[in-house]
RNA sequence: GCCUCUGUGGCGGAAUUGGUAGACGCUGUGGAUUUAAAAUCCAUUGUCCCUAGGACGUGCGGGUUCGAGUCCCGCCGGAGGUACCA
């Protein structure tokens, strides 16, 4: 230990406002129906990101977002919100079950230890949570209303007419019967391939599979009864839904990308020969004519159909090829193209050729409807394959100019199509939508690449589905909503079983019911707990209902939500989803969760490079608190730079806000109650006014820059009027909330700076009597000149044109132009 | 390949949105204090010519403008996302 002196006893006062915090509750926030709850008061809804409470503690990145919000919601609180900061832990997961495996501990067990760890390291930091209204995903309270909200999805579906969510009993008044009503619930039973992780035991949503393979894990497809969401339905709402929300362009892009619009045609081909029909998709619709053959996915349907007996047996190898092939080895790794002919032929509908059928592993059966239709001469993989089989080659599009037309897939003029020569792409494709339409052999059609949401794992450490089967109609049903929360059984072993019913099917006793009915066997994914805990907090200790009426139509949605960009696709679009679908059926006042979002970026090492073990370069939150006190740290992450930025850390710069909140600590000394200062209070009150800009705009970088120069200003004075420093501690309270209490508290101040109004500024003390002018000749400047700040144009114009330098630049020219901007510069044109 | 973001001193980054480029902090250099160090304080720290002062300078090349880090066109580099999606 060095013998290094504190240069502010941090270590003493740190821990002791935290107690006091936490012992008066500083930071409750009485909501609707709560003892001094103040309605009349504006909300604000801060959120951020909860953290999975993983066995290695905070890194560095945590407190980064979460000290953004938690100096807008101190901020906001002294502006005169209602605040609500809450925070809570996403305690479901697999490192805790596979630490069971390992140990035979009980994740409830692990879970425990790791949450009082995530909290004693986050009010070591000093955020103003209200801690009373903590959630944990893996809580019966709460598995309760996530399990609720299941049997929302289950007993709902989705009216096309009206483009929402309603309860299927509409349909039951209707008429329908079980079997139909079975088909369009937003939560379902289905049988199709799916991604199957022999490596874990489970099965994992297409959203996460390259997230475990980088991790090492096996991925494979199989075919399985899993339960699934219809988030399909809503491909079109989430992405007009999203246009108004106040977030970052890039995450809309992705969500964009992800759900994949796009428009076409799907077009009908005949068989030749037969009865059968394939049907595909297409958004070119205008290269129909230069359709040469098609190509079905080895699994399509269709194929052991139409496939000739001289190509069967080439065809069946080829399928068993496939089958074996993992996707790294279908996609990434072999871009070569392969595929066998089906020897059977089917008609192209507008021109009446007869083409080739093929199967190729470059058509994926997943999107679209399994098949396509090859135009070679401009799609870059049909005219791959088409060269590499010596398959016709047909241009139906001129690119114009010197333009190559093989391979070109862009937009250009009709030709040798027929009814559609000389028409623009644009036109093309819309007169042989018309034409398809019209003939019966096609419709215009929009497709998403967004799937059905895979919502079933085979889990120990997970909610269990509320949902019971018959054990003789093998019929299911939601488990009475009474019986909720429905938790999992006691279990020494939580060893996957190979069996894809998942571990819980070794619970016997608890599987069992009643005589005719035994429960669902599988669990729900992490994001089941991590999709609405943000509609907890507004009432975490509600019995009745997952929120209460008056609570949800005060707090409404989020206001800022901050976290990392990793959940772009997967969180932030399943809980838009479930929003929406209470929101239809009518248990939210919202169409969206998160007005606006924030994403932090990444802090890398001291070495630039990404924090990882293996490169030595993690920084541990606790050493730098330690070393440096929570304010250092939390000042530091902040004066890094942007909050969206990735940056990297340096030890050196903590070190330098540090030695700045040790300035603050001395000035102090010479803070007396009698002396005034005008060149102080000015300086004082363009603070508050900067500070309070930068928080607004989340630029807190900016913020503690201006704070810096304020306390410069004050350590450069002799002595510093008293209520002017106590503005200054005010402004540093939301940034560094022990410190400025402790001095304002040494100081003999009354109360808590943290309950404090956010000070006002005095505009007069800004209105400067003198301003600088600059002087620019062609552009350059050239000097700086002091004016009266009423002064008119002409005068300004004429002192900086009387000014020496002015004339020596001038000197030998002839003054074509001068311009004058009021209160800042003068320019000279002169040649 | 496509999409999004991004490029300013030795480093992290400022710049009122078209008006003093480099605020603030780090680092470096010189000095004060000290037996010495730490801590603290003062000066200096974009490059070049060096004397007041000047020339150059925001990835590169053009353009618009009295004036461009900021706007427009064309390149180049970096980061992230995504990819047989028909």
């Amino acid at each position: 230990m060095s013998e290094k002196k504190k240069s502010f006893p941090f270590d003493e006062f740190e821990s002791k406002w935290q107690e006091l915090w936490a012992a008066e509750k500083t930071f409750r926030t009485a909501g609707p129906g709560e003892d001094g709850f103040d309605g009349s008061k504006p909300k604000y809804y801060i959120l951020d990101m909860f953290p999975y409470p993983s066995g290695a503690g905070l890194h560095v990145g945590h407190p980064e977002g979460y000290t953004a919000t938690d100096i807008m919601g101190r901020y906001k609180r002294m502006k005169g919100f209602n605040v609500l900061h809450p925070m809570g832990w996403d305690a479901f997961g697999l490192p805790a079950e596979q630490y069971a495996i390992k140990t035979g501990q009980h994740p409830r067990v692990t879970t425990e230890a790791n949450v009082d760890n995530f909290r004693r390291q986050l009010q070591a930091l000093g955020f103003a949570y209200d801690w009373d209204r903590e959630v944990n995903t893996t809580d019966p309270g709460y598995v309760k209303w996530t399990q609720w909200i299941f049997i929302q999805l289950y007993n709902s579906y989705f009216c096309e007419e009206e483009g929402k969510a309603k309860p299927v009993s509409v349909l039951e008044e209707k008429g329908w019967s079980r079997e139909e009503i079975d088909e369009v619930r937003l939560a379902f039973i289905h049988e199709a391939p799916v991604n199957w992780s022999p490596s874990m035991g489970t099965v994992l949503a297409n959203e996460e599979v390259e997230e475990w393979k980088a991790k090492g894990e096996t991925v494979e497809r199989r075919p399985l009864r899993q339960w699934m969401l219809r988030i399909t339905k809503y491909a079109q709402r989430l992405i007009d839904e999203l246009e108004p929300l106040d977030w970052p362009e890039s995450i809309k892009m992705l969500q964009r990308n992800w759900i994949g619009r796009s428009e076409g045609a799907e077009v009908e081909f005949a068989v030749a020969g037969c009865e059968d029909v394939i049907r595909v998709f297409t958004t070119r619709p205008d290269t129909l004519f230069g359709a040469t053959y098609m190509v079905l996915a080895p699994e399509h349907p269709l194929v052991d159909e139409v496939v000739t007996d001289e190509q069967r047996e080439a065809v069946v190898a080829y399928k068993e090829a496939c089958a074996t092939k993992s996707d790294l080895e279908r996609g990434d790794l072999n871009k070569d193209k392969s595929g066998v002919a089906t020897g059977a032929f089917a008609v192209n509908p507008v021109s009446g050729e007869e083409v080739p059928i093929w199967i190729a592993d470059y058509v994926m059966m997943g999107y679209g409807t399994g098949a396509i239709m090859a135009v070679p001469a401009h799609d870059e993989r049909d005219f791959e394959f088409a060269k590499k089989f010596e398959l016709p080659i047909l241009q139906v599009v001129d690119p114009g100019g010197d333009e190559e037309w093989q391979g070109f897939t862009g937009e250009g003029v009709a030709v040798n199509s027929g009814f559609l020569d000389g028409l623009e792409t644009g036109g093309a494709k819309a007169k042989m939508i018309d034409w398809l339409e019209k003939e019966g052999k096609g419709t215009r059609q929009v497709n998403y690449k967004l799937r059905d949401w895979l919502f079933s794992r085979q889990r120990y450490w997970g909610e269990p589905f509320p949902i019971l089967w018959n054990k003789e109609t093998g019929e299911h049903a939601a488990l009475p909503e009474e019986e909720l929360p429905l938790l999992q059984p006691e279990m020494e072993d939580f060893k996957p079983t190979g069996d894809p019913r998942g571990p819980l099917l070794k619970a016997t006793e608890w599987i069992n019911y009643s005589g005719e009915f035994e429960r669902e066997t599988n669990t729900m994914p992490q994001w089941a707990g991590s999709c609405w805990y943000y509609l907890r907090y507004c009432d975490p200790k509600n019995a009745e209902r997952f929120i209460g009426e008056e609570v949800e139509s005060y707090w409404k949605n989020v206001d800022l939500y901050v976290g990392g960009t990793e959940h772009a696709v997967l969180h932030l679009l399943y809980a838009r989803f479930w929003h929406k679908v209470l929101n239809d059926l009518g248990h939210l006042s919202t169409k969206e969760p998160f007005e606006k979002l924030v994403n932090q970026g990444l802090i890398l090492g001291e070495d630039g490079q990404k924090m990882s073990k293996s490169l030595g370069n993690v920084v541990n939150p606790d050493d730098v608190v330690s070393e440096y006190g929570a304010d250092s740290l939390r000042l530091y992450e902040m004066f890094m730079g942007p909050l969206e930025q990735v940056k990297p850390w340096s030890m050196k710069g903590v070190e330098g806000v540090h030695r700045f909140l040790a300035k603050v600590w001395r000035v102090k000394e010479k803070v007396s109650g009698e002396v005034s200062s005008d060149e102080l209070a000015k300086v004082t009150h363009q603070t508050i006014k900067r500070v309070q800009e930068s928080i607004e705009s989340l630029r807190f970088n900016t913020a503690i820059s201006a704070m810096m120069e304020c306390s410069n200003a004050y350590n450069a004075a002799d002595a510093v009027p008293r209520d002017l420093f106590v503005i200054f501690l005010q402004l540093l309270n939301p940034f560094a909330p022990h410190l400025s209490e402790e001095v304002h508290a040494l100081l003999g101040g009354e109360g808590l700076l943290s309950e404090m109004n956010w000070p006002l500024v005095n505009e007069e003390l800004l209105v400067e009597s003198e301003i600088q002018i600059i002087v620019q000749v062609n552009g350059k400047l050239r000097a700086r000149i002091m004016v009266a700040a009423e002064a008119s144009k002409e005068e300004v114009e004429e002192l900086a044109l009387a000014d020496e330098n002015v004339v020596s630049f001038t000197e030998g020219k002839t003054v074509r132009k001068v311009i004058v901007v009021p209160g800042k510069l003068v320019n000279v044109v002169a040649n």
